[in-house]
DNA sequence: CACCGCATGTAACGTGTTACATGATTCA
DNA sequence: TGAATCATGTAACACGTTACATGCGGTG
């Protein structure tokens, strides 16, 4: 999800052509986000199909030029945060719910695996400098910090639900000024 | 992504048939995650023919039970968390580094625009106590809690961009201990 | 020459999502 | 009777992912 308003993103800038645009998408993202060539053409199709595009053939070059529709639907895409209504499906969450509905134990049990995992990649996150030796070290640097930030409120998550399987159901505070997640 | 083993979790419980899946997976989530009947029994074929579950057809009622097979598969989704490498794709990461890469005034646009559009999904998750009034309040609790979690982070990242984009290329410090994404 | 990077695609598969069709049962 | 719920499916589509095929051009 995001290959196609990437590419379409790319295409605001300036005209290109498929192969440049695979280049292009692996740079803006640092290097992290390896981009297969065929979806760039697949998804170059869904966008002509859908008039986001437009494609003039020259010498065997098929360049892509981005249309009014598609400078619309791109404008939208940058000022609007995808709804989740219904909640977006999340691994993480889903898995405790899972683990909740099997039982309380189930679910402490599942909870203190979970955590273990994601402090153990919160610690590889943090130790690998990725910013460095990198395409674009500030792009790299930024989806690194996503990792740290995301594992972070994972674990933060985590013990929000330890507290409500642990302390009474009356208590059903909302995770407002707390912090942590350390443990 | 999740419904497979969200019903390959369900199985491990008991055994069952199609529709009392889509009822118990809703149940499970707290209502808030709606499942259509017909991705049950796609679902389930997918599991049956990858050895996952066993059916046993009575009387027009095909009721499903987890296999050996199963029980390992789902034993290690309770344990792993989804290895990011390459990092998940991220909508909001992507959009920032893909405004990145068309420049940096185009960025800091993007941000103060996602950090307005994110500060207002936080206003409405917090201000409605999804908790109350729904099948299963401790389930829904912590879909909320994870909205807004997650919410919390996406600003606290937003932040940092924004850090890098202003600050000098050389200050390169990691997200450690600091806090705040409170505006 | 053989290999690698550039450049354009096609085919197949996995999962998620929606819409639609078809019956049986239950209940006002 | 008519509507809602239970119950089982099929068809079509979107998107992402991988593998594969093809041809060109430069370079060791």
């Amino acid at each position: 999800m995001g290959v196609r308003e990437g590419l379409l993103a790319l295409l605001a800038d300036a005209p290109a052509y498929g192969y440049r645009l695979k280049t292009a998408f692996e740079a803006a993202t640092g290097g992290v986000w390896p981009l297969n060539v065929g979806q760039v053409y697949t998804t170059l199709d869904r966008l002509e199909r859908d008039g986001l595009v437009e494609a003039t053939e020259d010498d065997g070059q098929r360049s892509y030029r981005i249309t009014g529709e598609g400078v619309r639907e791109l404008g939208a895409w940058w000022e609007t945060v995808p709804v989740d209504e219904p909640p977006a499906r999340d691994e993480l969450v889903l898995k405790v719910m899972m683990a909740v509905s099997l039982g309380p134990d189930h679910a402490l049990d599942v909870i203190t695996r979970q955590r273990a995992a994601v402090m153990a990649l919160l610690q590889r996150h943090r130790r690998t400098p990725r910013s460095s030796s990198a395409r674009d070290p500030v792009a790299a640097a930024m989806v690194s910090d996503a990792l740290i930030v995301r594992a972070e409120a994972d674990l933060r998550w985590l013990d929000l639900c330890e507290e409500r399987l642990t302390t009474p159901p009356a208590t059903t505070a909302r995770p407002h000024a707390r912090r942590g997640a350390t443990r």
